[in-house]
Order: C-alpha cells, then structure tokens, then sequence
DNA sequence: TGTACATCAGTGAACGCGCGTTCACTGATGTAC
DNA sequence: TGTACATCAGTGAACGCGCGTTCACTGATGTAC
C-alpha cells in the first residue's frame, strides 16, 4: 500500500498543514513540497497529478473523522441520543485537526474532488439518518443531509476559535429536540 | 454610479452567467471578457482588479436575494411565520438565478471576497435571529446562523435539480416546529 | 564473497501555458470661445 | 457655426509570473549467479 510510505504520509501532512491556512486551490505543488521537504519531482512519484492528490487529502481527512464518529456511536441504538453523540465526536474530530474549513467547506468549491465531497457528505448524512428514521421524522434522509451541514457549519464556527463552544452545540441541539 | 454603466452591467452579467456552471476560482477574465463581448482592457476601465469585480459580482446577487427576502416578510411581526415566509422567499429567490451554487457555497472559499461574504451571511442571520429571539429559543443567534447554513444547503439541492422541492421544506421545517 | 544488473524513490532544471495586469493608442462625445 | 482641446470608454497586443508537469539523471538497495 502506497499510503503507508513516509515520503507519501509526508506529503499529506504537509497538506494537511497547508490547509489550515489556505483553501486547496491556493494550495501549490511548490509549498505542498517546500512544506514536506522533498524536491518537486519527488510528489509526482507518489501521486500521478494534482487532482489525485487532492482527493487523496480529502480521503485521509474524511476517513480519520468517520471513524471516530462510528467508533463513539458503535455500541448505540439508533436514536436522539446517539445522533448527540455522533454530533460531539464529529465536533470534537474537528477541532483537533485545523484544516476543517478547507477540507469540510472549501473543498466543495474545488472540481478536483467535488465528485468525492459529495459521496463522503451522503455517507454522514447515511449515517445520521438511521437516527432521524428511529426518531420518527418524515423525510429522514433529507433532514440528515440538511443536519449534516449545520453541524459542518458548527464545526467551522468552532475551528475560527479553536475551542469547543457548548452554547453553540446547545443551539444545534435545540433543532432536534421535542420533535416528532 | 458606475453600477449603472451598460458595460459594467454586462461584465457582472457574464460573471453571473459563467457562475451558474463554474466555480468564482475557475472563472477568468479572459472568460468573463468574451462572455461579455468586450474586449480584456475593458474589464479594467470598470474595476480596478480581479478581487473588486468578485467582490461586485457577489454584492449584486446578495443585494438582490435579500431584497426578495425583505420584501417578503416587510409587514409581518417576528415569529415562525415570518421564518417561514422568509425561507421560502430566499429559496425561491435562488432558484430564478442559478449562480446559487458557486456564490452561496463556493464563494467561502475565495480569499478575495471571504470577508464580504461572512459579512453577508451575518445580515441573513441577523434577520432569522429576530425570529428566533421572538419565538423563545435559547442562543437564538447561534440557533440563526446555523438555520442560514441549513437553508442554504437546502437551495443548492434545489438549485441542482432546478426546481422547489416540497418534501426538502417541509424537512427543513420540521426543525424549527414545535420547540420551545 | 564478489560482480553485474535491475529496481525505484528522489532530484531539480526546464518546459509550455494561461493567467492577471499594463499601456499606448483610438474614436466618439462634450465644452469653450 | 466652426475650431481646438479635453474627457473618457474602449481596444488588443504585450508583459512577467507562477503554475502543473516532464524528464534525464543519481544513488541506494535488492537480486542473481
């Protein structure tokens, strides 16, 4: 498996730190190289071109927060209570790597990787549905996808301060409870 | 006002026509210039970089939508109502322009128009809050810029199919129903 | 153990391309007298 | 009414720059015999 070769794990770091600063379009092959500490010619060993790697960066992000949110939940019934605990894991994810708001936000702007924003998003929006459903809502799955981007919302809001903000997680709450 | 000049007009018109189908990073001027039929040099007799014109392109169709969503809810008391009134004023309004996609959700992504659109975002969520605040929810502030986030995500599904869709708002709404 | 060859990550100079921006110039319209 | 000058939107060739990508080469490691 490529993904496992340091120069590889490297270049993603580096990604990953750009990205905390910058969206990924402003994201240069030249600082994603300067920042790894490889020669240029070295990132098209490990990636075929730019969009790939992209998608690669998104993919590494993506992967480490689902599983945190299904490993918070694993023991759970589907339900209110564990659509808040997926929630927090979710938010807590977030807030410990900072490239939130490229990867969460941003990424949707870039062509490269829409296609796979868009199938990461419909698998947390699949995942919160199951609870929607046991909660008895109509049209489960588009307020799971509507969910979706209101705890994407407040993640970013939390990541601009980089500290969890319980009034704000309240306020997401509030649109889940006492309902039908 | 410059605003009015038929030239200036017909560059921010082409603007809002290539947005329907690219990102506001993808658009160059040479595309906006031969959409708007004029030639490079022009675009610089109007404004005087490529951020201001992104700038002017997104105020315009800002202006416009939340005109539609004042307009709307003018004579009506704060409540539920004038938030439902108002979502269905600002989705509708969305669907007439397709540019939703790349100006509402793409356009965060833009360094060069970051701060007005968050300044943007602040009004709408100004507006909704009133709502909030009447109908007794807690953080009704938070509880409004998350509810924006949420409306927002709701357009651009509409916008991609190009059409209301009633089971998505009535989802939508069933967040804001019967809380306290 | 020693020699010859294969493999492959890494290097960095060089490439062509498209971009945002500039600028000297044109031509139509307005103003002064 | 006619002449001289000013103003200003519009033009398009030219610019320098940074980008993504290529490629001939290096050097270390592994393999065969």
């Amino acid at each position: 498996m490529p993904e496992a070769h340091p120069t590889y794990r490297a270049l993603i770091d580096a990604g990953l730190r750009l990205a905390e600063q910058a969206s990924l379009s402003e994201i240069s092959i030249d600082q994603i190289v300067r920042a790894a500490g490889v020669a240029k010619g070295t990132f098209y060993v490990h990636f075929p071109d730019r969009s790939t790697y992209l998608v690669a960066l998104h993919t590494w992000f993506h992967n480490r927060l689902k599983e945190l949110v299904v490993n918070a939940v694993a023991d759970m019934a589907p339900g209110i209570e564990r659509l808040y605990r997926a929630t927090i894991a979710y938010l807590d994810g977030c807030l410990e790597g900072r490239a939130v708001k490229a990867l969460l936000l941003e990424a949707r702007a870039e062509r490269a990787i829409e296609a796979e924003v868009q199938r990461r998003n419909a698998e947390f929006a699949e995942l919160a549905a199951t609870n929607f459903r046991a909660m008895g809502w109509l049209q489960p799955e588009m307020a799971a996808r509507l969910y979706v981007a209101m705890t994407a919302e407040a993640a970013v809001i939390e990541v601009g301060s980089g500290l969890p903000d319980q009034n704000l997680r309240a306020a997401l709450f509030q649109f889940i409870q006492r309902n039908p």
